[in-house]
Order: structure tokens, then C-alpha cells, then sequence
DNA sequence: CATACGTGGCT
DNA sequence: TAGCCAAGTAT
């Protein structure tokens, strides 16, 4: 949970993880439905999606622990050199060094590192640092404490250097430069996607739901369907390829609900919502039951991992009856 | 090696 | 507001 994201942020999830999940093995009886949703609103669906199959490796392989050892975490799904480092120091007390953004932006700062953290020599640069200045004495308590001191201290912004416990060996302070470290790379632009989303609803007011492929974006969540205009097409031939692509017929010029945004890492959408009252005829596409296809009950709505976006959508559509 | 991958908080 | 950043990993 905590890859990518900040302790605040992950800590009403982990508390709610925990009373659902309360052992790796509840982890790995659960299906994966029941694990994303559990995840839901936290991003980064891998994580829990590779945590699910970490959890099932763990009971058939380590008698549902976590192994100590760097290999065999690193042989886990989800698990890479930063968390694998974390567990083998935090957890079982080994020299293992890490490297996250708390430690990155500390050494960058403290030895004036001239390559952002980012990039392929900055990370060999900070692994290479934090290697050498790993204690065998105390592992879990320095990198413990290098992550503190980076949260607490050594801030991305407005540092309390005057606070730091290291100011004397900083050489960008030393330099007066400590805003300048650590190095950072232009961003790149976020380019505006447009699609439009169906809030199909059948006489019973069950919603239609689609099950994301279960890898790349929102993977294995649910979502009322949506798509992006071909080349040239215009919003209302695109909503109306879409309702044929499901196979459903509806009154002939639906309005829109109106317009939800959400912006990612790499793009930004901007999907224009309809409600669709489908027609009875064709309200009864044979969805099979294992399929990705779904009529959601709206009692059943609420067991569905649903993105942001597919809540801010229906939102919307609360906010506009009838 | 570069890019995809979510969401929220802060300035 | 727009942009940056967060206890990174997989491909």
C-alpha cells in the first residue's frame, strides 16, 4: 500500500485491510473481487492484484509467512528491491539497504547529487550510497530512520534544516543550495483524452456493468462502459457505436448527464455521461454469468471495485434524476 | 531504458 | 490553477 503513497493516505486502508484480511492465508482464500475492492480507491490496481497472488505464493511456498531472505522476496509478485529491502531490514532486522523517495531525496541533498533520482544514474548512485552507508549494526533502525528524516525534516519543500540532525555533513546546504537538490526532470505533458460513458439502466434500474481486462489500466475493476471516438466521429456517433457494440437499442437521442474529469499520471479524461433507459426488448442481452458483462442490482452495486472515475459518474447520474 | 500505472494533498 | 510529489514495480 505503501508504494506510491503516502502513510496518511494508506493508513484508514491498511486498518480496513486488516480487519478484513486479518492473515496472508484470508488473503489468499479471497477472491480477487473481494481483494480489489478491498483496494479500492488506493490506485495502482497491480498492487493488489500482484499482493493477491503474492498472498497464495506465500501460503503454498513460506507456510503463509513472508519470507526474510532478499531472493525470495523479490521472487514475489509486486515485491521489488525497494520493498524487498524494507522487509528483509524492517521486518526481520538484515542489512539490506533501500532506496524510496524519502532516502533518494536525503542523499541527493546530503552528497550534492548532480542526477535526478529518477534517472538510471541517480538510482545507481543513491543504491550505491545507501549500500555503503547501511550500518550491519542497526539496519532496521537507520533505514527507518533515514525514511523519518526525509519525511519529517528533509521535506520537498521548505526543508527544516535547522531541525536536521545531519545539517553539519549536508553539502548542499553547505553550498546554500538545498533547493536545488534533488535534480528533477521536466514533466511530461498529460494529453486531454475525450470519451463517453453509457449509465445504461433496465426497468428494474439495474446498471450495466463491464469487468476491465484483467491487466493495464483499472485492471479486473468494473466500470459503466465507455469508449473514446474514432478519428473524426463526432460525441453522439461515438455513444451510439457504443450502445450498439452492447447490443442494446434506447430511445433515439438520449441527453447527456453531463461531463466527468479525471486526471492521471499520463493523461487526463474527459468522458461526456448519458443515461440510457434500455429498451425492454433488448434490455436482455444474454450476459453470461461468468462473463465481464453484468446487471447490477442497486444493492449489489456497492460489492463492485469500482475507479474513481465510474464513481464520479454515477454521481453524476444521482445528481440528475430521471 | 522508457513508459504505464491512480489518487490525493499541497503550494 | 497547474504541477509536483508520494515507503515503486512490471514490462
Amino acid at each position: 500500500m505503501l508504494q506510491q503513497t503516502q502513510v496518511d493516505t494508506a493508513l484508514p486502508y491498511f486498518e480496513r485491510w486488516m480487519e478484513r484480511f486479518p492473515d496472508v492465508a484470508a488473503v489468499a482464500a479471497a477472491d480477487q473481487q473481494a481483494v480489489l475492492k478491498a483496494w479500492e480507491g488506493l490506485g495502482y490496481y497491480s498492487r493488489a492484484r500482484n499482493l493477491h497472488r503474492a498472498a497464495r505464493e506465500m501460503v503454498a511456498r513460506h507456510g503463509g509467512e513472508l519470507p526474510g531472505d532478499l531472493q525470495s522476496l523479490l521472487g514475489l509478485p509486486g515485491i521489488g528491491r525497494y520493498t524487498a529491502g524494507a522487509i528483509a531490514s524492517i521486518g526481520f532486522n538484515r542489512p539490506a539497504p533501500i532506496v524510496d523517495g524519502n532516502i533518494g531525496r536525503v542523499l541527493a541533498r546530503i552528497f550534492a547529487l548532480e542526477h535526478p533520482p529518477r534517472s538510471p544514474e541517480g538510482q545507481r548512485n543513491l543504491w550505491g550510497w545507501a549500500e555503503a552507508l547501511l550500518t550491519r549494526r542497526n539496519p532496521r533502525d537507520f533505514n527507518q530512520g533515514l525514511m523519518e528524516l526525509g519525511a519529517l525534516v528533509c521535506r520537498p519543500r521548505s526543508p527544516a534544516c535547522g531541525d536536521c540532525p545531519v545539517a553539519r555533513f549536508c553539502a548542499a546546504r553547505a553550498a546554500g543550495r538545498v533547493s536545488h537538490y534533488p535534480l528533477t526532470t521536466p514533466g511530461k505533458e498529460r494529453p486531454l483524452r475525450e470519451g463517453v460513458m453509457a449509465l445504461v439502466r433496465d426497468e428494474q434500474s439495474n446498471l450495466l456493468l463491464r469487468r476491465r481486462e484483467p491487466r493495464g489500466l483499472w485492471g479486473g475493476l468494473w466500470e459503466p462502459p465507455w469508449l473514446e471516438p474514432d478519428k473524426g466521429e463526432t460525441t453522439r456517433e461515438a455513444l451510439m457505436r457504443l450502445l450498439r457494440e452492447l447490443g442494446l437499442k434506447t430511445a433515439a437521442d438520449p441527453a447527456p448527464l453531463g461531463v466527468v474529469q479525471h486526471d492521471l499520471t499520463h493523461f487526463r479524461l474527459k468522458l461526456t455521461c448519458f443515461g440510457i433507459a434500455a429498451i425492454a426488448t433488448a434490455a436482455g442481452p444474454p450476459f453470461a454469468s461468468s462473463g465481464p458483462m453484468r446487471w447490477a442490482a442497486a444493492a449489489e452495486i456497492a460489492a463492485y471495485p469500482l475507479a474513481r472515475l465510474s464513481h464520479k459518474a454515477l454521481a453524476l447520474e444521482r445528481e440528475n434524476p430521471g
